[in-house]
DNA sequence: TCAAAAGTGTTATTGTTACACCCATGC
DNA sequence: GCATGGGTGTAACAATAACACTTTTGA
């Protein structure tokens, strides 16, 4: 077949709500180009694994997350002919949404992996070098499409840890939005949305106060009607 | 840099509506594999090209149409290790929606192109033969985007001509979704939304009766509220 | 007892739905 | 005139927003 081939990889667009921000995992580059530098995770498509697969697997050996834990879907694709100085790469971003775990494993062709927060990845003037290659452009993305994802779907409480109580989950949309959202509204909001939230029956004071309820997550895939933010 | 190299190739699942029936350009394989099957149109991605560079490219080489009148956005990435039995191929898969034009070139490695009504083309026990590779399922995803789209965003308007009317417009939501909208609500839902609509100020009776007003697309990138529909 | 957070009640406002009704044209 | 679709009015209903208030814990 006479084609042009391509070198392909999966990039990761790690997020977590941690320290009260939303953060993404980076991973400190141990090899040029951009050497020193953050970057996502990420590396090469094998020859005889699919693309999710791939994801899956980097997200493993990066970053130690068992894949159950997390959720993973598809962000968008990244083929721009000079955005890497070595040879034409198409990545395939993955978005991934996970509660904030402590990060394991650092191997591999990575030197250091950590949680960053992602006003400081983006910030236009930032002190930092800024991220390699087009990441920058693919975090930004990904962090749009996780901020719709928390008005259409039950997403926000892959942020959560398995049982979380309706304010944990609250604060990870005010983070996430970046926006006050009323406690008492929230909570009848969620709690009376069909499948969204799974009672455990259990209790905790974890947040002080009065013992709150314990929540695993619903089978719900939508939210009708949706939870929509102000600022859009 | 070791690592392996795929072929990369771009298919574009391109979307009208006409003879109240969303439709989709397929086109009949004149090469094999699926040699006389229907198939999206696509092809490779060249060496000095970006991504949807090259989705504009096949879509002014197989179907004639500018990309001034059409909507292109990216849709998603496929690339499952079997999905082409030549070789490795990761597939970037674009969706157009397009006004009911004629299609006027059948150029290249496509013998023929044609509109083609896409419950035919997704039916499960379907008279054809089904589509070639997978584009089934990239049709399916690219239909549910569609869907979706329509309730967030003011791209309904893509499907119809430059200019048009609210009737001609509810038309497309009627027949995307497959469902019946109330002409009266929904002519005050979309001229009271900002920017949705921008009038031309004349008018036209071709719907027949009253002397309805035509519109042009908005400035509007998003519909605030959204426009949901009943089923999902 | 007090602070802090959970959770309920209530009202105003906004948006949606359903449908009655009038308007402006072609025939 | 009459059929056809365009477009407005309006009342019932649903969802959201704002906020007073009670509950249940830890300190």
């Amino acid at each position: 077949m006479e084609c042009p081939k391509f070198a392909v990889s999966v990039d990761l667009v790690v997020l977590t709500v941690r320290d009260e921000a939303l953060c993404a995992l980076v991973i400190r580059r141990g090899i040029e180009p951009h050497r020193g530098a953050w970057a996502l995770p990420g590396g090469f498509v094998r020859d005889d694994e699919g693309l999710e697969e791939a994801a899956a697997r980097e997200l493993a050996e990066e970053t130690g997350m068992r894949p159950g834990s997390v959720h993973v879907e598809q962000l968008a694709t990244y083929g721009a002919p000079g955005r890497d100085p070595r040879a034409r790469v198409v990545t395939v971003a993955y978005l991934a949404l996970a509660p904030d775990l402590p990060v394991p494993a650092a191997g591999s062709d990575a030197a250091d992996a950590q949680w960053c927060r992602v006003d400081s990845l983006l910030a236009v003037d930032g002190v930092a070098d800024g991220l390699a290659f087009d990441h920058a452009a693919i975090l930004r993305d990904g962090v749009e499409r996780a901020r719709s994802k928390l008005e259409y779907s039950p997403l926000g409480a892959a942020f959560c840890a398995e049982e979380f109580t309706v304010a944990e989950l609250r604060r990870v949309y005010e983070i996430v939005w970046g926006e006050r959202l009323d406690p008492r509204n929230f909570h009848r909001k969620v709690t009376k949305t069909e499948a969204f939230l799974e009672p455990t029956g259990s209790t905790t004071t974890r947040d002080g106060g009065r013992p709150a309820q314990l929540f695993r997550r619903g089978s719900a895939e939508h939210l009708h009607p949706p939870l929509l933010r102000r600022t859009t």
